[in-house]
RNA sequence: UGGGGCGUAGCCAAGCGGUAAGGCAGCGGAUUUUGAUUCCGCCAUUCCCAGGUUCGAAUCCUGGCGCCCCAG
């Protein structure tokens, strides 16, 4: 009763608090680590498999995925703490690559980073935690967990350069209860010295980009690869439908898109939407790319009772690397929504995530549906001006 | 085979006797724990070809070649 918390928040002193700590190889899951047991938490490090490179790319001998479980292990041995490597590729696989693949070819645009933590790391990762016996399950990530009245709360980390809390949105209340995020605090750079101080093996390694299962950039070619009918060439059109030009695939293509059109115009030209059904890709000026309403599916909540009908003010980030913008979001149950902007935006790609903030907090956030623009091909809708009074 | 116009980078295009703007596309880099966006850098020793005039020609002249338009 009323026993003092220790560092994680649990009543329980270190020594006898088993955390288990989600290493990847890199920096931060290792600083992570560090920090944990430099404290006298009984650490545990579980490193994931999720894919052989060699399987995810076509090519021999590229092992990444190797590489990081190796780095993971020195570290854990430096830190004299126990460390297991699960195989979860096939999970993985299913889960996350699969996902990525049918999200392209319905021309959305999707954040495989975001379905691997709600469906790998913090559901089977975390119930083996659980089993493990441990009372907590710490990730490197960048955000920061803070109780408040009605129990934990997700917020953006305190370098703002650095919050990855846009990732971690479709974190579940019971999910959130369980895990923490050591670095939430730290900047990147004091990560690095940390890691020095330690002596991780990791301290110089670069910082990890691009999508982790596809390791040259070239997501295309395995998309293509899982899903051959949507790498079939198609027409780059305009509103107006005019043929401009041919494409490779709508795959290569995302919402906003500038480079890769290969069409020369009098301005520059960017991707306004994507119709796999018709293998085109529609295109315009800027002008033409901004948008108020952002429709929402797979809405997670994360703000205790739910709001009651009717617009709720929020800031939304719309990506992960642009500042929030104020917008109503509307709940229309099912988990679906809409968020109406309060400025328009250009560029919203249907497949990424609309974030709520209020102020450093995560309120929920959902998935950017399609639009439901027009058809070239139906007829279109005839708009009419609106009457004008007569002049007196 | 009458008249007129035009040929400058992959595309568009400025230049009109003084030593090849700009935009688009492309390439490279920075940024980025998704894809994009954005930013920075590069990108015609040469102006359809051949002669000529000139200190100097993409610009003027002559002759070719190739397009386009008008024409009874």
């Amino acid at each position: 009763m009323g026993a003092a918390l220790n560092s994680l928040g649990l009543p329980t002193p270190p020594a006898e608090t088993r955390v288990v700590v989600a290493m990847s190889g890199g920096v931060d899951s290792s600083v992570t680590a560090a920090l944990l047991r430099s404290e006298g938490y009984d650490v545990v490090g579980i490193t994931l498999q999720l894919y052989d490179h060699g399987a995810a790319t076509g090519r021999k001998g590229a092992c990444c995925a190797g590489q990081d479980i190796h780095d993971a292990a020195r570290v854990a041995e430096v830190l004299g703490i126990p460390h297991y490597v699960l195989d979860y590729e096939s999970r993985f696989r299913a889960d996350v690559i699969e996902d990525f693949a049918e999200s392209y070819a319905r021309g959305e645009t999707p954040i495989p980073c975001i379905r691997c933590n709600e469906r790998v790391k913090f559901r089977d990762l975390l119930a083996v935690a659980r089993d493990l016996g441990a009372a907590a399950l710490a990730t490197g990530h960048y955000a920061r967990r803070v109780m408040g009245e009605g129990g934990p709360e997700l917020h953006r980390a305190a370098d703002p350069a650095r919050d990855q809390s846009y990732f971690l949105f479709a974190t579940t209340r019971e999910q959130l209860d369980f895990l923490r995020f050591p670095l939430g605090h730290l900047a990147k750079d004091e990560t690095r010295k940390l890691a020095e101080r330690f002596a991780l093996p990791v301290a110089a390694k670069p910082d990890s980009q691009d999508i982790c299962f596809v390791p040259n950039g070239d997501y295309a070619a395995l998309v293509a690869r899982m899903k051959p009918g949507a790498a079939e060439p198609g027409e780059i059109v305009d509103l107006a439908g005019r043929v401009l030009g041919r494409h490779d695939g709508v795959i290569h293509f995302t919402v906003g898109q500038r480079k890769g059109l290969g069409v020369a115009s009098p301005e520059s030209l960017f991707v306004l939407r994507l119709e796999p059904e018709h293998r085109r890709v529609v295109v315009g000026p800027r002008s033409a790319l901004a948008a108020v309403r952002v429709p929402l599916a797979g809405i997670n909540w994360l703000g205790g009772d739910l709001p009651r009908e009717g617009g709720i003010r929020f800031e939304v980030k719309l990506r992960s690397a642009q500042p929030p913008v104020p917008a109503m979001v509307f709940l229309s149950g099912g988990g679906n929504g809409e968020a109406i902007l309060d400025e328009p935006v250009a560029g919203i790609a249907p497949g990424q995530a609309c974030v709520f903030y209020r102020g450093s907090r995560v309120l929920g956030g959902g998935w950017i549906q399609r639009a439901a623009a027009p058809s070239l091909d139906a007829p279109r809708p005839i708009t009419y001006m609106r009457a004008l009074p007569v002049a007196g």
